[in-house]
DNA sequence: GTCAATTCACATGAAAGAGACCACGGTCTAGTG
DNA sequence: CTAGACCGTGGTCTCTTTCATGTGAATTGACGA
């Protein structure tokens, strides 16, 4: 019987009506054919690659801007259209994009240059070559016939960090090694301060220009869903003031505009699966809390282990005691978890840093304080939604296998 | 009451180790003609 | 004779540990008013 009900419902599901007419263009991936906004930014990226045209060296460029704020999407679409106009006039030019946040790919020195050598056709294992032998596999790879070569860093402050800076002082002599060609560096930070931070030979041959991308504000981002949403949505199934009570939560937040389409798209589904017709405020109250109960729950049930005994360790603590927690605390009840759920304890500098670092996940709210004679500690407090704790512990304990 | 020194409880840094993966070259083994 | 199995070496990467150094304000204690 259970079977029969299952057909007729996905027969169901496939008459119903969906308000969406191609969810796709509220994607990330998505780079529409006119960049609202941003036209001033593209003419200027656009100004500094056009020497490649001409088979001249462009000079390198730094793009910085907060999340959201079109730097992928514009220096993706000048990047498409010269590699167009190039194909069309017959010149080798290649375009590399990288972004370096993704785990695995572009986190470290080898693992950045062995993915590039790969987009240009060579089998690098994941492990296992020195460095500099890659680098050699890249240079010939790069070096085997006269072309220009554009390097798109995206996200180039997380690799940094992670990583260090000398991978860009090699990326900025790798001109020196080659002989046919030339490879021109495109930089994309959503760190503002970034720059400062590097080696100060770095910076001058890495950033001979640079351009910032301002933040949207409410106004533009309303045009920006607008535009999306007449592609996405069935006309008229967006209730009124949505787009712009969507367009004022993101211009709150500080102008990330990706976050506004992630949101009207989250609203959508939600308005959908109750068969709604249209995108109501309420789908979008609901959508702001699905998205950051998603993410939270993401992160938790992904995260190792160590991390996970933390993080119950301090829901735990929060039960019995009110007000905030400090490390020392959190660091007793933690041992005896451990135990507990047989894992071998770490020692409290890990700890400490894995409490730094669920802090930058915004799972929990850590502040160095000092509390004078009696030390120097972290002040944490849970960030976690209230409605989702509940959830995040019931999954905390059945990974755990807590008794 | 004021001021500098002290002190606590970690934070923060740097370096190095352990263990997992992997490539490569050399050696051994079994199967084939 | 040769393909494939099986080492040993040398490399990267991630997660940890160890050792060292740093730090901000409550507390303390000396000092002078």
């Amino acid at each position: 019987m259970v079977k029969d009900q299952l057909g007729e419902f996905f027969e169901d599901f496939l008459k119903k009506e969906s308000i969406f007419t191609n969810k796709n263009f509220l994607g990330t991936s998505y780079t529409p054919d006119t960049i609202l906004h941003r036209e001033d930014q593209i003419k200027l990226i656009a100004d500094i690659l056009a020497p490649l045209l001409k088979m001249e060296k462009p000079s390198n460029l730094f793009v910085y801007g907060k999340t959201g704020t079109g730097k992928t999407v514009s220096v993706k679409y000048t990047t498409d259209q010269i590699e167009k106009v190039a194909a069309k006039h017959n010149k080798p030019i290649k375009v590399c994009y990288l972004n370096c946040k993704l785990k695995k790919i572009a986190d470290t020195e080898y693992r950045l240059i062995a993915h590039i050598a790969r987009m240009f056709g060579k089998a690098i294992p994941p492990t296992g070559l020195p460095t500099d032998e890659v680098y050699n596999i890249f240079y010939k790879a790069v070096d085997s016939e006269k072309q220009l070569v554009v390097l798109v860093l995206d996200e180039i402050d997380q690799l940094i960090k992670k990583a260090g800076d000398e991978i860009l002082y090699n990326l900025t002599r790798i001109n020196e090694q080659l002989s046919l060609s030339q490879v021109c560096v495109i930089g994309i930070s959503n760190d503002l301060m970034f720059i400062d931070n590097i080696d100060p030979r770095v910076k001058s041959s890495l950033s001979e220009e640079d351009l910032v991308f301002p933040p949207y504000n409410a106004i533009q981002i309303q045009e920006i869903l607008h535009e999306r949403a007449k592609l996405s949505f069935r006309p008229g199934s967006i209730g009124a003031g949505v787009i712009e009570k969507t367009a004022a939560f993101a211009a709150r937040e500080h102008g990330d505009a990706r976050r506004a389409l992630d949101l009207l798209r989250v609203a959508g589904e939600l308005a959908d699966r109750e068969d709604s017709s249209k995108v109501e405020i309420k789908h979008l109250d609901d959508a702001e809390g699905k998205i950051e109960r998603d993410r939270v729950i993401d992160i938790v049930s992904t995260y190792p282990k160590q991390f996970q005994v933390v993080l119950y360790a301090i829901m735990v603590l929060r039960k019995t005691q009110k007000g905030a927690l400090f490390t020392g605390e959190i660091y007793e009840i933690y041992k005896d978890f451990c135990k507990n759920v047989g894992v071998s304890p770490l020692t409290q500098r890990r700890v400490s840093d894995i409490l730094g670092e669920l802090d930058m996940l915004g799972l929990i709210n850590a502040k160095v304080i000092s509390k004078g004679r009696y030390g120097r500690t972290r002040e944490i407090s849970l960030a976690i939604p209230q409605n989702t704790i509940p959830k995040v512990e019931e999954i905390l304990v059945t990974t755990l296998h807590i008794r």
